[in-house]
DNA sequence: AATGAATGAGGATTCATTCAT
DNA sequence: GATGAATGAATCCTCATTCAT
């Protein structure tokens, strides 16, 4: 029953479709049928708008980091205040949009994909330097000149406990990874206050 | 010209090629072939040792562990003050043998395989429990309670800077790394003597 | 925008763009998407005036055998002297519009088609014997009895330079191939008049 | 019930098979799988040992074209007289194995493929060359200057015929194409001696 | 011990064709 | 009249795995 307009309906149900999937399987070992059929579609269909395999990956990626990337934002909008700012960093590193299961797999896997694809590798590219300079930005006016040093490090323990999680290794809820970065983070700040 | 008493070579050069390739390709996708070519003997024979291709990527991370664990036993039995200790095993996780790009990458790709594969969890398992139980019993003379707690936040950051470098997000050398780990701990233990 | 009227301007463009398309693709392996784009329709369209990819095709080949069919009654038509007519069928043959690198690929094409598709060897045959007879019957006040003879090795004379040219093998423009072919007619003629 | 040594066994097989599937087919959408199976093997076998669908039919082709170039070979090295030699280039042309409906579709189809395919191509034009430079060289102490041209009358009245014989334009046995080139020929070298 | 030979199963991709609008 | 939407079927190709030697 195809209607017209349906593109932007598809392109959305597949790349959906290519995450679930993806977390799901917990690997990127997902086939293009099965990914269509979840997305209630034909194989076909999902070539014809994307064009391939990777694409589709691809599209799936930019959909999670543009979902990231809006939860930042919308985050960073209602504060002032640097430490406000850096924990509204934090949390919406760790909302629950992003600290899910399935879509934590899929980054993993997407961190994966990024070793080979350079399309992936941008992509992570850009998501890594946004997220260092929002950091560095707000960790200048309480830690000076270790604000370098200190956003690589919450960026390492954010990913870390991204990892981690996905991993099993340590099954956290959102609540208990934030405090472990704020601990972090206000151990330095107490640090430079002293100082 | 078949030998007597190869099968330990073969095994290892096998598990070597294993690594290499996974390295090299930055991904899981590698085939029987191209690890058999690598290590000079025939598709057959890998299977022929180790009885399918997930048994040797199970080896592979066998191997990689063992190397791990090896590093941390040889280093802790040089040290018994808990803040040596703790700084040894941080070391062992950047030791060259760790911190090397091909090796990393293939860490990485052994954590996306253990979320499908039962057996790879269970060794990841084994990884993580050692891992954390090193560190949470030179860390309670340090910290007390707060053990569990700080544990869990070097583990993590271990892993994400470990992440980060085999994404090529932060370019870091084994030194740096382990200062932010080092950085990080001391914060902790001069906040606990404090208190 | 649809328009009353439009069918046999679609019809032939779409000819038109079928012939583009195989000459520049030297096979018959050119999808109806890629035509239809070419006629600037829809390849629904196409199916919808056609019916099918083979008889787009159909319609492409009897397109240029018509062509060649109306060079050369044209050519005939200011002719009557049996020397005369012939030469004319011969120049009719490497007519600039039959003589154009694009157009002999497909009747390159064709000629294979025409091995697979009876309707295709059809419309070969009738222009197959359309030129013997033209050939015999002008040949007949010539040569005689070689007439049958000689109209057989034109034609092959024909089809072989043709086919040279379409290969690459033989460079060669129109004027060379008609002196050619005048040659090979004019050693006959000759011996046959001194006989 | 693998043995050792089969490589060439189904290299042969697979090109006999392809020419015949080609052959009957009429054109070169042939399937690797039918070829595989015609030939007795999988066709996962078939691109093992040619790595391709495309080098498959290249396999083919070279094996058709090297047929033929022992045929000529074999030929002239049992004459000496520029005459004599010229009639075996021509009666090799036509031999059996080479005036052969299956061969001789598939020799049209590899003409199609070469307008594509470079490698085809260059088979095509080495053949080309050493059929030109035999006839040239045996035509010069008979025809003086006019040997280039009469060369290329003759290379094409060949392919012509073997053309018009693979769409049954002109069903002909070898001995009516023989004596055609001859007549060709003759007439040519009559009247150069005339001259 | 070691391998060349061989294949079955599976997946990406393409494309002619259909259909509702 | 014309098209976007959609798909089934087909095909190339890859690869882990097996087996006889």
């Amino acid at each position: 029953m195809p209607k017209i307009g349906m593109e932007p309906i598809r392109r959305e149900a597949l790349v959906q479709a290519t995450i679930a999937e993806i977390g799901q399987a917990g690997s990127l070992d997902v086939t293009v049928s099965r990914i269509a059929k979840r997305a209630g579609v034909s194989s076909a269909l999902a070539h014809h708008y994307f064009g391939g395999k990777e694409q589709i990956f691809l599209a799936a990626m930019r959909y999670i980091l543009t979902a990231y990337g809006k939860e930042v934002r919308g985050a960073l909008s209602r504060q002032t205040l640097p430490m406000a700012r850096l924990e509204a960093i934090i949390a919406a590193s760790f909302s629950p949009s992003q600290f899910d299961q399935t879509v934590i797999s899929a980054w993993l896997n997407f961190y994966v994909q990024s070793q080979n694809n350079p399309a992936a590798k941008r992509l992570l590219t850009v998501y890594h330097r946004r997220l260092r300079s929002n950091l560095v930005a707000n960790l200048r006016p309480l830690v000076g000149d270790r604000a370098q040093d200190v956003a690589e490090r919450l960026a390492a323990l954010i990913d870390g406990l991204y990892l981690r999680h996905a991993l099993g290794a340590t099954p956290m809820d959102p609540t208990k990874a934030v405090d472990q970065l704020v601990r972090c983070l206000t151990l330095e700040i107490e640090q430079a206050t002293r100082a």
